[in-house]
DNA sequence: AATAATCCTTAAGAATTTCTTAATATTTTT
DNA sequence: AAAAATATTAAGAAATTCTTAAGGATTATT
């Protein structure tokens, strides 16, 4: 994520409010810095002042969108005419007048990734995996074992999602972790097993002897293929 | 495909985007235009901005109603009322606020022509969706359950559309409220929440056990296949 | 233009479901 | 047999959803 804004202390606040969500954050002072970083990382959303020296936010869209395809918010004065900023900007997909809510910014951030990623998995079309009896259908959020539909809390859905979309990999307690908590794992290990214990007792016929999530001694949990 | 609005350059982009999906582009800048372009062509769908000189979206959708029954999506500003789109329920099949994502734009124009085209011929056609004795006819804007009609208002009627147009599969109270409301949901949760309630009173016997609009802890609403 | 009716949003607390923690038990490896 | 990794259980904490009601906004009616 690029963060282009002449102000350090607002580049370095919407930092630390994204930071927050657990992404990575690239800053830029003006249109042509974030131009070459753009060429250098992949970068995923990208949020814009206008009023900036060198390059300005408008014509650093026109340049961006020449060769990407990404989220662009526009960060604005309340000053300056939004309707132009309106109709102009085609290219640029939301925009936040300043001053602003940090939350509310982080909302769009989020809401812009939502609307691309959906797109991108393309809407409606449903992408289910059969292991051995077991099924998911991750636009129905919905699991099956033996024919029967299964009832999972969100988090034990998403543990069993990881481990179906990379059936027989082998995933450590701490990747686990990191992977559905979005945080590192801290002393939170036996929280997993209790998840995995659960999991076990619904998707299994016997959660003793589990045929489909399967332990992997020293090393971690995996979906059998 | 029509494209109407009064500024050159989004008349333009549009045109650029919708090309390169393979499509025939007639642009106009005001209703008036419009009216006499689609007497002279054949035409498929309609892009049409609100705010416009001579004879505005709103007033033209009614004039279009009256003779085609092609899909309309409406473009308006932010700072237009958005619930006034809603209440008026002028016959537009979809609308995107601008700045609009122009990738957003496309897919919801093929949307529009899928839902058209299913059954062949294109105009007139009645869509009538039947989920275990609960109907919907978009074209009518009509909710029938259990033999009886519902009557809903203009947002509970967006809920359910868009749950019953993709039923099975799970929809988030933020992405509910991206796609009835057009904006981010920051802080609305709730509201949400309370159309939830008034649609499952009207749509279903036990509103406390619902049968239709389920929800799925954690992660949302679906409305059952 | 005023009134009535309908609809939308907000707020606050209740009800429900889920998550984490901690203590203990079991299994596997060395 | 000891150490390490995983498993189990239950109870309190946390989070999510549900419900209700009131006030404001909008639309329809008189």
């Amino acid at each position: 994520m690029l963060v282009v804004d002449d102000e350090k202390e607002i580049r370095d606040a919407i930092e630390i409010y994204l930071k927050n969500e657990g992404v990575t954050v690239l800053k830029a002072k003006d249109g042509i810095e974030a131009l070459e970083l753009l060429n250098e990382h992949p970068v995923h959303l990208i949020i814009l002042d206008i009023m900036m020296p060198r390059l300005d936010g408008i014509s650093a869209t026109y340049k961006i969108r020449e060769k990407k395809n990404i989220p662009i918010i526009i960060l604005s004065a309340k000053s300056e005419d939004t309707d132009k900023i309106l109709g102009l900007q085609v290219g640029a997909d939301d925009y936040v007048t300043k001053p602003f809510n940090p939350m509310e910014l982080v909302a769009r951030v989020k809401s812009q990734l939502r609307r691309y990623v959906t797109f991108g998995t393309f809407e409606g079309i449903k992408k289910v995996i059969d292991l051995n009896g077991l099924t998911i259908d991750q636009s129905a959020k919905e699991v099956t074992a033996h024919g029967e539909p299964v009832k999972l809390t969100p988090i034990e859905y998403k543990i069993v999602e990881l481990l179906m979309t990379n059936a027989g990999r082998v995933f450590s307690i701490h990747e686990i972790y990191e992977r559905v908590w979005k945080e590192p794992c801290y002393n939170a290990e036996n929280t997993v097993a209790v998840h995995i214990r659960k999991i076990r007792e619904k998707i299994e016929i016997d959660a003793k002897n589990p045929r489909y999530l399967k332990v992997v001694w020293g090393i971690g949990y995996k979906m059998e293929k």
